[in-house]
DNA sequence: AAAAAAT
């Protein structure tokens, strides 16, 4: 049926003879509303429930055709008649379509909808929603036009002088992450293979003078980057590696790039290529989600009349339809580890039941790196245990990413990852955009991410390529306000039903329950975790939750929560006034502030010779970590009052708060001795936590002070 | 102090 449709349609001739006409004069003047008919997006919709990777039908591909080329020109939708018409060069169509290679057949919406255009030569902004193989949309034509291109010599296929240099290159790819650049070409030279074009990358984190070496030896058509790489080695003349011919620049996740962050440097590296007045240059753009702060950005860079192909409708969000977006609220930020572990092995032991689901394999999400590592450290911890190895967890791979691991350690992460059958990666927002993992049954987002298109784009590592899978978003109550702002429009529902999600974790609990279970293996395993890392942690996340809570003294009060019953550690780092002004923090409650004498040492805080590591009250023999009671107002500065107080003074969130001692929930044993704290005096097992190793941070850091 | 990205 696709087949007969795609003949009828399939003529490439007409297409690339028609001359684009209205569309780009309306493209031109007004900003660029045009979208697919609605149409095109339900069925595709519905057709995904299928299972079937969204592709175009008959239908749509004819109401398409009339609204996005008027001049009636045709639209194929198999890759295969793309040989047919001579538009794509043999080889490549045998890479993309044989089973023992790419093995594919019929073209999604944005490669049937832009393929064309791109050969064409037109600048082209394309929107297509995550995982529905935009990379494939403008590697295939680009690919062909540098074949086409007379001036490129591939005559020597498989010989060892090739004649091409590095100076060759004729198309360049930007990409946002290392990683994402080096996916993207081994996408390239998948469907080069055999072409005799030459596929290079510039990525930073791996040695300069290897990968100039290789390109100078090898030379390069297309070369695909991070921004940070390509500009260093394009500006610099000693390294050979120029692009005086180049006729095609590819912004993929092109938003991204264009934003506060890249711009400037993208800038760069178009001024460091041919001036496009005198040497004709395409532009691609490709991306999920263009947000309108950034449509300005696009005109600028783009041909006046360039295309913009829409597979999402306007009023229409960038998700699939068919991934169940969960929300679930939880009592405190401590709380979350706990629920992603409630959700891994509810999904296991439903496995274990006999449904038929496919194994456990999520990405977890967090605001900051820090919080990255100290929760991919408490799972790796917990995974050590035999009690879970024996469990259905017990296959799982346990796996970090974010920018501040070596470029190493990040490969062999998202390798890893990609190979596991099982497992949680646990990621900072590194791998948020482009990135294929496959089989991805869980994206689990913790905390309201920084932006909607954040969002959605983590969302997109579930559910690709026809797939199943869900989305789940863990959120302080406090974030509401910040929540409806920025998500309040997406299809999430409301889930209750993981129980460690409000559960109060200053009480004690016993291994006899499930929700005990959880909590004391995510305890323990937290326990494990050395100071230093919680420290990070809580600094780490104070910019966002200070930014994403309703209030900031509910989100001092959270992270301070999240240290002492979560993290198990005493008093909460100090804050040096500096860093307080600029949070905003002066005049809240429950900061401990430190003096401002401190010196700066590695990663941006100090170690105050004298001061006690944070600043635990039971060894400098005052009061203890904790002011109890009503009495105490303000926060405490540092040391040289004498008192310590730290947070929460009574006040009606007092008691939720872990601290601040009434007396009745336990909460707090202060006193010389340390440490040991015991919560849940009220169950009468006070002291007798399964899992309380003495903290590392005891050993780790003594006495010593840590102000920011 | 909050992703990412050159050394």
């Amino acid at each position: 049926m696709m087949l007969g449709t795609a003949r009828r349609f399939g003529v490439s001739h007409a297409l690339r003879a028609t001359a684009p006409r209205s569309i780009s004069a309306r493209l031109a003047t007004q900003l660029p509303k045009w979208q697919a008919p609605s149409t095109l997006s339900s069925l595709a919709a519905t057709r995904s429930l299928h299972s079937s990777f969204p592709r175009l039908s008959a239908a749509t591909a004819e109401a398409t055709v009339e609204e996005t080329e008027p001049s009636k020109s045709a639209m194929i939708t198999e890759f295969s008649d793309l040989a047919a018409e001579n538009l794509i060069h043999n080889k490549i169509i045998k890479n993309i379509i044989q089973p023992d290679r790419m093995n594919l057949k019929t073209m999604t919406e944005v490669q049937s909808l832009t393929l064309n255009e791109i050969v064409k030569g037109d600048d082209i902004l394309a929107q297509a929603k995550t995982g529905t193989g935009k990379t494939l949309a403008f590697l295939v034509p680009t690919l062909q036009n540098i074949l086409n291109d007379p001036s490129v010599d591939v005559s020597k296929v498989g010989r060892r002088s090739a004649r091409t240099g590095p100076s060759e290159i004729r198309a360049l790819i930007i990409s946002p992450t290392r990683e994402l650049a080096e996916q993207i070409a081994v996408e390239a030279k998948k469907v080069a293979f055999g072409t005799g074009l030459i596929v290079q990358t510039a990525v930073g984190g791996t040695q300069k003078r290897a990968g100039l070496a290789k390109i100078q030896q090898e030379g390069c058509h297309l070369l695909i980057g991070t921004p940070g790489r390509l500009k260093d080695i394009l500006s610099d003349p000693w390294t050979g590696v120029s692009a005086p011919k180049l006729n095609t620049l590819i912004l993929d996740e092109a938003d991204r790039l264009l934003d506060q962050g890249f711009a400037p440097d993208v800038e760069e590296i178009q001024s460091l290529l041919p001036d496009p007045t005198k040497l004709d240059r395409q532009t691609l753009m490709f991306s999920a989600t263009v947000p309108r702060e950034v449509m300005q950005m696009v005109r600028q860079t783009l041909k006046p009349d360039f295309k913009h192909v829409n597979t999402v409708r306007e009023d229409e969000v960038p998700t699939h339809h068919r991934v169940p977006q969960k929300l679930v609220y939880t009592r405190g930020l401590e709380n979350s580890l706990p629920a992603l572990l409630e959700l891994a092995q509810n999904w296991q032991a439903r496995r274990d039941n006999g449904e038929d689901l496919r194994p456990f394999k999520a990405i977890a999400y967090f605001n900051s790196t820090a919080e990255t590592k100290i929760s991919a450290d408490a799972f790796n911890n917990m995974a050590r245990n035999s009690q879970f190895r024996q469990s259905s967890m017990g296959n799982m791979r346990m796996l970090e990413i974010n920018s501040r691991l070596t470029q190493a350690l990040r490969t062999r992460s998202a390798d890893n990852f990609r190979k596991a059958r099982e497992g949680i990666l646990f990621s900072s927002d590194v791998t948020a955009r482009g990135m294929d993992f496959p089989d991805v049954t869980h994206v689990v987002q913790i905390g309201v991410p920084r932006d909607r298109e954040t969002y959605i784009h983590r969302l997109g590592r579930t559910a690709r390529a026809g797939k199943e899978g869900e989305g789940w978003l863990f959120m302080h109550r406090a974030e509401q306000d910040v929540y409806r702002k920025r998500l309040g429009r997406l299809p999430l529902t409301l889930d209750t039903a993981l129980e460690t999600a409000d559960a109060d974790l200053s009480q004690t609990f016993s291994n006899d329950t499930s929700v005990g279970k959880i909590v004391n293996q995510v305890t323990e395993g937290l326990a494990q975790c050395d100071g230093a890392t919680k420290v990070k942690s809580y600094m780490g996340q104070l910019g966002t939750t200070t930014g994403n809570f309703d209030s900031k003294r509910e989100a001092i009060q959270a992270l301070n929560q999240m240290f002492t019953v979560g993290y198990n550690m005493q008093t909460p780092p100090e804050l040096s006034p500096r860093l307080m002004q600029q949070l905003g923090l002066n005049r809240i409650d429950g900061v401990s502030m430190g003096d401002g004498t401190r010196q700066r040492r590695d990663g941006g805080f100090s170690r105050g010779g004298s001061r006690g590591g944070f600043s635990r009250g039971g060894d400098r023999g005052d009061r203890g970590g904790f002011s109890r009671g009503s009495d105490r107002s303000g926060f405490s500065r540092g040391g040289e009052r004498g008192e310590r107080s730290g947070f929460s003074r009574g006040g009606e969130r007092g008691e939720r708060s872990g601290f601040s001692r009434g007396g009745d929930r336990g909460g707090f044993s202060r006193g010389g001795d340390r440490g040991s704290f015991t919560r849940g005096g009220d169950r009468g097992d006070r002291g007798d936590r399964p899992s309380r190793p003495r903290r590392a941070f005891d050993e780790s850091f003594g006495n010593d002070s840590f102000r920011f």
